[in-house]
DNA sequence: TATTGTTATACTCTATAACTATA
DNA sequence: TATAGTTATAGAGTATAACAATA
């Protein structure tokens, strides 16, 4: 358990101190991660980040005001608003995920090929079936028939 | 790497959602985590949080508040102040590990027992080869000759 | 009435800068 | 002077509750 949580904290912090090198949060990160092939409403946005809707709002409101996402009103549902990234907002994610990429390598830089290939395995298995857990418990959505994943990746 | 970074964000998640369930924030449980073991002193604590040492008398002050930590001013040097933990707090940071572990046992549950020893392995790995960059880069401190871990526990 | 979203409010967390006290 | 810690201040992030607009 300390080896896995050590794990996750290692992670989280080249992934903190990456996002903080782009001069964005961690959660901000995660939101233009999202958008990168999403345009999901706040609520939706919401259910994605597992934040009350207010949260939402100010987050979207401060991304707004850095020119990184916009809101749009939803044309079929006038109580919607569909939220969608910029070009400055997918140029600075982009970036974001290209050092993270390089991060990562020195991270895992002392494992041997075939550690890096069971890591892999084995933390895709542990995500997508958190994943499925959390989309039956939380969201009350079925998984996608097909298997894939509905899962927001983190970036 | 989206595995990766998934991975940690289903284990986060585990672990904020059982620290906001004994109602301490994430930064908190890592706080009474490290106290478990040790008597820092704010500007060590500090180090091993990786926060501001203004951050740290902040948060200290709201364990302290809570009834979880206490200070003791340190006789051989004035300036010095020794954090510790209450039994409060310790029995808080119990019984935060033992869900935490219950919920890790959900996460792993879909692993064969070869599968989560070849996880412990890599992850342990990750962390402490992490952590000693960290210590050279960071702390500017020689890592333990004998390869022990001088690294704070997330818990 | 129910749903979607925003606003008001309060709290935690964090950093920078200025300050106090000790070495 | 240098170090350890606190305080003042400002801003991000979060939740709860009240509100407005739409369905």
């Amino acid at each position: 358990m300390d080896a896995l949580a050590q794990l996750t904290f290692a992670v989280q912090g080249a992934l903190g101190r990456i996002a903080a090198a782009h001069d964005v949060s961690m959660v901000q990160t995660r939101l233009l991660g999202i958008l990168r092939d999403r345009h999901p409403t706040m609520k939706e946005l919401a259910g994605l980040l597992e934040l009350d809707k207010s949260s939402v709002s100010g987050l979207v409101d401060r991304a707004q005001d850095r020119g990184l996402v916009q809101r749009t009103a939803s044309a079929l549902d006038g109580r919607r608003v569909q939220v969608s990234i910029t070009p400055a907002g997918r140029q600075l994610i982009e970036q974001a995920r290209a050092a993270f990429e390089d991060e990562i390598e020195v991270l895992v830089g002392d494992l041997s090929p075939a550690q890096r290939t069971r890591l892999c395995g084995i933390a895709s298995l542990i995500a997508v079936a958190d994943a499925k857990r959390r989309c039956i418990d939380i969201l009350d959505v079925e998984p996608a028939p097909d298997g894939g994943s509905a899962v927001a990746l983190p970036f």
